[in-house]
DNA sequence: GTTAGCACTCACTCAAGGAGAGTGCTAATC
DNA sequence: GATTAGCACTCTCCTTGAGTGAGTGCTAAC
């Protein structure tokens, strides 16, 4: 059942060539633009047991080859060399990213668009899941006389705040005095350890009007809570796939558009993933079994762990994508390093 | 040229059926969908006429009549009548965005997906230009030894943070002095305005160590201003597109997805049309010349304004459109009054 | 002014035929 | 025994042409 030598240097050879033109390669055409030393007759008895073997299949009958599921998982496995991006590539991605630096999604965003933009393909970026994120402190800002702001932070820098109109009147010392109290409680849980919570009534010296104030600043505070910890999914380039043949008829197109549409369901596919560069072909992922999938994981502050990725057809060029994330996800990383070396807690 | 009462009611007639089927209407099946006491000879002449002036068009001789963009002016501007929304819609409409009130964004966010699932056209929604905004207060606040939370907030209750990474370290006080000297400065006046001076060195009371923390907060300081400023564009129901005949190529979707692509330039051109509802019908168009785009104008806090709009081809429900288009920038008006009644300056 | 009748036009569909790319098998060759 | 040349066969794709049907435009009658 192993492969010969022979066998997988024509395998490449077809991948090569498909991944290319995406057309399905024949014998004779194969030995035209490959160096093969064999002609096309061998390399059809060849063939023909690469098929038998499932690494091969037929359109048709009079059909090239086309490489199954099983021949890019080969490739990506053993086969594929890492590839060096060009100092050029890396520089544009540098620039791009640091001139966003201290915006944290939309650093993230630019890391997608530079995704795409590389690839040619659909690519998405993510914030971290951030229920494990701790809460720093909490603030109360009067804005005017009915609207104040709510603030959370959290450990990893990870800020939320929200504009509350609040039927109830306040005073300056009442927000501040509700800032302290909240900020004692919640300090140093996580995100999900609050939101599981029950509401805490603690009434140690509260006065009526404190109290009042609570009540009409806790369901915002909970529902601040869970846009903080939402993911954030930022996608670019969908209109990469209306170039790529794979998607040229309008169904397929939709099918492929409608993957995107389901973003809540897509998120949560997504977070499954594991570490690292993942990459997934064709019938290995659940839905969108005529997509290939290439997640990478960056880090923030070396805790929190955020993802990017690339969706195309099964017939992508998996070594420069893989190699491009790898790079990208390293710089990110790089980027997210909230006190650089030294542990801030 | 004034058209008669009969060709007001065949034109009528022609665009109901085109809207609804996206096909040609030929004399004889008019006259068998529509009560028009005539036969398709008569039709036939009276249709020859109206293409004559210009209202109707022809793709071949041998098929049935399509309205030009002239025929829907006319009926935008002289034939349709307001639709009444049902109750359940208003309802829908009602609850979905009662759910977001305090929440600006995530409510433009829900106003346009409503839009497009009523609608089944594309639609987007846009934040307020801000620049007309003033500032009511600049805070600064320490996260860890060298991250801080930078806050702007405006009078109209935009509020805007970033996070900070500083090189020089600060001190809590010098934070404050920071935040006090720089809303002193600011305060009350636009954003446009600070972001176009010249950045000020007040060199007062500065200590060293001040004037080196406010060189380390001016720039991100201008960069959170102006993404303060920015429109924000929320964008929904692009899939709906795939289900319009007009766009069944892929070649059209694609064009069509292209114009959305480009989110600044397409920002620019919608901050360009007027307030109220706005209807601009294909060749009307700067390009998009095959489509027409209905853009309404909701209020914040009375002053400033925001967009929401739908887009679809030429041949779309007017009447029923616009109608939705008034109710929901009506309600988006309502909710984001900030203090009922009173000016609160 | 309205209508019936009829020739004509044009897009669309479907089947047939030819071209081209490719396979699979067999027999000859190295 | 592996490799190769040769050839029949298969299947898609493209083109062509005939047939169909919806619709118009004109003319003559009402």
């Amino acid at each position: 059942m192993e492969l010969s030598e022979r066998q997988l240097q024509i395998l490449q050879a077809i991948i090569d060539d498909y991944v290319e033109n995406a057309e399905p390669v024949g014998s004779r055409s194969l030995t035209k633009h490959h160096d093969l030393g064999v002609s096309p007759a061998t390399i059809r008895n060849e063939m023909s047991d690469l098929e038998e073997m499932g690494y091969l299949t037929h359109p048709h009958t009079s059909a090239g080859r086309v490489p199954s599921d099983k021949a890019y998982r080969l490739y990506v496995n053993e086969l594929m060399k890492k590839k060096n991006l060009t100092s050029s590539e890396k520089k544009a991605i540098n620039d791009r990213l640091a001139a966003s630096r201290d915006e944290f999604d939309t650093t993230l965003r630019h890391a997608a668009e530079l995704l795409s933009e590389i690839t040619h393909l659909a690519s998405f970026a993510m914030t971290p899941a951030a229920n494990e994120d701790t809460i720093s402190f909490i603030r109360l800002m009067p804005v005017d006389e009915r609207t104040i702001i709510l603030m959370i932070v959290g450990d990893s820098g990870n800020v939320t705040n929200t504009t509350l109109r609040l039927t109830v009147p306040y005073t300056q010392e009442g927000l501040e005095l509700l800032s302290k109290n909240m900020t004692v409680n919640y300090k140093g849980r996580t995100l999900d350890d609050v939101l599981k919570s029950e509401i805490i009534e603690d009434v140690g010296d509260d006065l009526e009007a404190l109290s009042q104030l609570r009540g009409s600043v806790m369901p915002s505070f909970m529902r601040t809570l869970e846009d903080m910890m939402n993911v954030h999914l930022y996608m670019e380039g969908m209109m990469n796939i209306f170039n790529i043949p794979e998607y040229s008829s309008i169904d397929r197109a939709r099918d492929f558009m409608e993957l995107f549409s389901r973003k809540d369901e897509f998120t949560r596919q997504m977070l499954e993933r594991g570490d690292g560069v993942v990459v997934t072909i064709g019938e290995e992922n659940d839905n969108m079994k005529d997509c290939s999938l290439i997640t990478a994981t960056y880090h923030v502050d070396g805790k929190l762990v955020g993802k990017i990725g690339v969706i195309g057809p099964t017939r992508m060029k998996y070594d420069e994508v893989t190699s491009i994330m790898e790079y990208l996800t390293n710089n990110l990383s790089e980027s997210f390093k909230l006190t650089d070396g030294k542990d801030k807690r």
